[in-house]
Order: C-alpha cells, then structure tokens, then sequence
DNA sequence: CTGAAAGCGCTTACAG
DNA sequence: CTGAAAGCGCTTACAG
C-alpha cells in the first residue's frame, strides 16, 4: 500500500479507503480510485488479510470442531458448513478432537488464539468447560450433532427420540416383533435419545426384551459387535430386525451378518442410523435415518453469522430426519 | 502483555520473552520468569497468535485445497494432513475447488491473501496458472494425487500406471479374459494412467477390445454408466470383469450391474481404484487398489516443512498402491 | 538481566 | 476530496 501511495503521490490512508472498498459516495475522487486500482493491478498488489484482522479485530474465519474429518457424516457437514462460509467471506479452520477432551481442548484454544469469530463444534463427552471458556470470551459458538444439556448455549440437531421411535413403529407395523438395538455404551443425548425412542416403541407394544438391547464400547467396538451380532442369531426366540444407531456399528455389524450366513432382508431386516453414499453396492434393502445435513451445516454458519452482528439470543434447532428405504 | 508488565513492573518486551519461550539461557532470570508466568495464569492470559503473525511473518498455518472434502479419500488424506501439520504446532486451512477451477482460483488466493505458510493441493484440470502463482511467491506447495507434467513442482502421486496394469494382469492369470474399463474422460494423469495400464496389460496378452473401453463424462455420470452398464451386458461375448476407475463410478457402476441382474462375481468380477469403507456392507467379493493415504498426507505435510526451513529441492515422490481383496 | 523503541501492514477517527 | 497519525498486539534488534 505504502508503494502504491508513494507512486501515485497519495497517503496510505486514501489507497486504503479505495482498496478495501470504502471508496463509495464523494469520499474519494472517482479519477483516484480509477488510479490507485489500475496501479494495484499493476503491481500485482495483494492484501494481507493478517494485517488487516489485527486492525479490524475480524479475521474473518471461523473455527470448526469435529469428531474426524475422515468420517463420512462429518465430511458431509464440514462440505457445507465451507460453501455457506465461502457465501459469507469467510473461511474455516477445522480440526478434529477424535472423541478426545482433551484434543477438544486443544483445538479450540488453538483457534481462540487465532482470533477466529466464531466457532462451530461437536460436543466432546466431558468437554463442557471447554464450550463455557468459548461463551466466557463472548464469542458466538454453536454446538452440532449434540449438545450439553445443562448449558444454554446455541445448538442444531435432529430430534433422534423421535425417529428413532418412528422407525421401530415402521417395523411393527411390517410385522416383525422382535427388534433388536445396537448402540453404542457413549453417555451423549444423541445416542441415548436413540437407545430411548427404540425403547419406548417396542415398550409401546409390549414387545421390549432386555436382552435385545446391545451396548457397545466405542474402544473395543470390532469385538463387541461381533459378539453381540452372534449372540442376536442364537437367541432361542428368532430375532426379526436389527437397529444399528449409527453408521460405523452398522458396517461392522452387517459384516459379521454376512460371515454369520444370515440372510438380510429374509431372515433379518436392517436399518442404519444415518445414510451411506455407498448403500448401493450392496442389493438388499436397507431402511436408514437421512439427516438433512446440509440445512444443519448451512444452519450453523447463518446462525454464527447473526450472532456475530450482534444478536445474541439463544437458538436450539431441532430438524426431523427422514426415514428412507435404500431400493 | 502490556498488562502483566505493568502489574509486574517489567517491559512488555521482557514479558513477550517469557510467554513465547525465549527465555532460555541466562536473558531472564528464573524469578522474573516465574513471576510473569504466574501473573499470566492469573490474569487469564491468551496470546493473539494473529498480532504475533503479523510481527513475526510466519501464521503456523497451511492451506489444503481438495476437490470436495466430503468424498471419502480426500476426508482421509485430510485427517492425515491435519493429523501431521498438529505435530509441527500447523493449523489447516481447508478448502473445496469441486474440479472447477475458477473455485481453484479463487481458494489459493485465498490463502494467499491469509499468509498461509505452504499449501498442499490438488491439482484441477486447467489450474497450472494457479500453482505458477503460488511459485511467484516463493511458497511452499505441494501436489497431491495428481500433478501438472509441465511444471517443475513437488508432487506426490501413486504410480497409477503400475498399480492398473498390474491389477489387470492378476485378472488375466486368474483366466479372465473380456476384461471391460470404466474411467472419466478427464484428462489428468491419474485417470489416464489408470487406463493406459489397463490399456497395455490387455494389449500384451493380445486381449485388447475398444469396445469395451467406456469413458464418462463427468457431469452426466449416473446416465453415462448406466448406458455403459447396459452396453457391457448385452455384448455378444461375454464381458467377464469391469474395472472401475474411481469410487464414485464403481458404486455408481455396481449399482446398475445390480439392477440389469448381473451376478457378481459369478457372471462378472469387480475392481474397484480406492478402498470403500464400507465394502464389509456387501458380501461379494471385491479387488481394489488400497493408496497409503495416510503416507501420502504425511509426507506432503513433512515435504511443506522442510521446504519453508530452506531447503529448495524439488521432490517428485511416488508411492507404490496394493491390491486388495474385500474377501 | 532488562528497557525503550521500531516495525509488521493494515484501518480509521480526526483535521483540514 | 485527502493527509497525518495513532493504534491493533505482538517480536526483536539494539542499548545499557
């Protein structure tokens, strides 16, 4: 900038007014703008938005937290939560916490430090002090996917009891009586709603059965699958359907279907919490839980950007998932 | 830090000494040291990394420019990405171009602009003016999975070529001898070495048919495969496997071979370029090609590193892909 | 061992 | 319509 004014025998100020676009009305000479444009383009000027952000206090980015990036549901929001940004000007800085407090940690103290204006994130279990370091600065957040119960803070997710239930009540209604669940053992209301309204629709229709409901434990969870796939085709009474309450319990669990020769849909039906772009490969049918993630991606970052200017009330968004059939 | 001094009655210059690690050595003693630390933890401080960027011209950040961040390879290779640049205290900057390169244009100056410290990218067809920029400016970058053979840059690529034939050729040991391509007609190294393997493979054992050579435009991929599909099916010899160039088409492909009826493997064999995580969904068996994403994203960060602390060789690597067996 | 000062490249009141 | 100056929050020679 400096140069460019030094050239055309201007102040940094004025070339600053005309290059970050605050030229309008009489504020600057149109014969000036037309220079110290021209000039720019000539010697190849590009702004750095670093200096810039110090001096604005905006960086103009926006920080995303994430369970794992290589995650298909996450790819698939993170994908959209860019393009909305990208509409706004703003970039995104992601990272992943792996399910880890203490990578949660890290992550968004990284990105306080990079002066980010706003933050976007999945709730880690044990990670509330870290969303109420982020409220305590005043920064706009907005928790996704799930969220902290006890802490009024800004969140979008599905309405998981409902679908869930929904989903079952689908089953019955098709006929089949005995419908198992597996889920994994993680205390966050997405998957506790899920085991919930699983339950509360076989309850419903006096069809509950304890040993029907299988709690996975996320580190071991190859193993625990497998066993509790085998132990669903030994139960004395045949089980009719399985609900996997999320994708990856539901790709190890089909696995261990197929080496256990169950057939699927003839001796057990499926259904997978959440869509898989690759349903297709395989030809049986699958009954799975859509999540509209691009409203929920496009969502968070609207919401951040009305909390950025100001407005400062408190939005819990709950959208409906669909229930779909794969053929 | 101009707060912590005054309560301690020191300079800011000593305080930044302290808070950002320069201490060492006999310039601070150990009680000022320890006082400012103290007063830090105290008074809740939190460095601005971007004041520091300014000052120090470096913003321990990366740029990432990918296709599309929701497609399974690049969601992994981002994660390793991430994963590594974490270990070198790097933040990511992540963006999508989705092939055009207008996106491509405008994501790199993006980061430019951002003073990112190196950029990893994916090359898009018709984007060489793009990473001449980045050149100019005497950053760091690095290609990933493809590279543009006019310019004297760093790339990491697999040895698509190879990894094709070869794949081939384990097909025809294994007596199989109509063996169909379906591939994008995008012309990019990576895609055209993948066919010309195949191409070169069959052409040495005299099983080389046009006719089974299928190309698709990628815009209108679902009509044109599903033709291709078709077409392989109703050929008056017997097509005995189809190798897909990509993960989109093979699913997109197995889909239809589905549809028509097609027994897999027992009509016709799959191969798949890319692993699936989800291939256990589906119990026919599926050869693929595995990449070492995890190498890949970990030496394209390591290659980054190296060159912004001054080394300027340019390195063209080349990792070997495996055949894999879903089965 | 510590302080004073200049500088990183912008923006933005304030004068004129 | 334009300029001079202060300031954003750090770092880093340079003195002492």
């Amino acid at each position: 900038m400096q140069d460019i004014a030094d050239k055309l025998g201007l102040s940094k100020g004025t070339v600053s007014l005309v290059l970050s676009g605050k030229a309008k009305g009489s504020r600057v000479s149109e014969e000036t703008c037309r220079k110290v444009k021209q000039m720019a383009a000539e010697m190849n000027y590009q702004p750095n938005e670093i200096a810039r952000s110090l001096s604005t206090g905006k960086s103009m980015s926006i920080g995303v937290v994430i369970t794992d990036i290589s995650n298909e549901f996450f790819g698939n929001l993170t994908f959209h939560i860019q393009e909305q940004a990208k509409k706004y000007g703003y970039t995104v800085i992601t990272s992943n916490t792996n399910e880890s407090p203490e990578e949660f940690y890290d992550a968004v103290t990284t990105l306080l430090n990079k002066q980010v204006d706003g933050i976007i994130l999945v709730p880690v279990d044990e990670g509330q002090e870290v969303l109420l370091k982020i409220m305590k600065r005043n920064l706009p957040v907005v928790q996704v996917d799930r969220y902290y119960p006890d802490i009024k803070a800004n969140y979008i997710i599905i309405d998981n009891y409902k679908v869930s239930r929904d989903v079952i009540e689908v089953l019955i209604r098709k006929g089949l009586q005995r419908i198992a669940v597996v889920c994994y053992d993680i205390n966050l209301n997405a998957l506790t709603d899920r085991r919930q309204g699983y339950i509360d629709a076989l309850d419903r229709h006096g069809l509950l059965d304890p040993a029907l409901i299988k709690n996975i434990n996320y580190e071991n969870q190859e193993e625990e699958i497998k066993r509790a796939i085998i132990d669903l085709k030994n139960n004395p009474d045949k089980v009719d359907a399985i609900f996997f309450c999320s994708r990856r319990v539901f790709i190890t669990g089909v696995k261990y279907m197929h080496r256990e020769g169950i057939k699927i849909p003839e001796e057990m039906e499926v259904v997978c919490f959440d869509e898989i772009d690759s349903f297709s490969i395989t030809n049986m049918p699958i009954t799975y839980i859509k999540q509209p993630i691009r409203k929920m991606g496009e969502k968070a970052v609207d919401i951040l950007m009305e909390q950025m200017s100001g407005i400062d009330e408190i939005k819990e968004c709950v959208f409906e998932a669909e229930i779909e059939y794969s053929i």
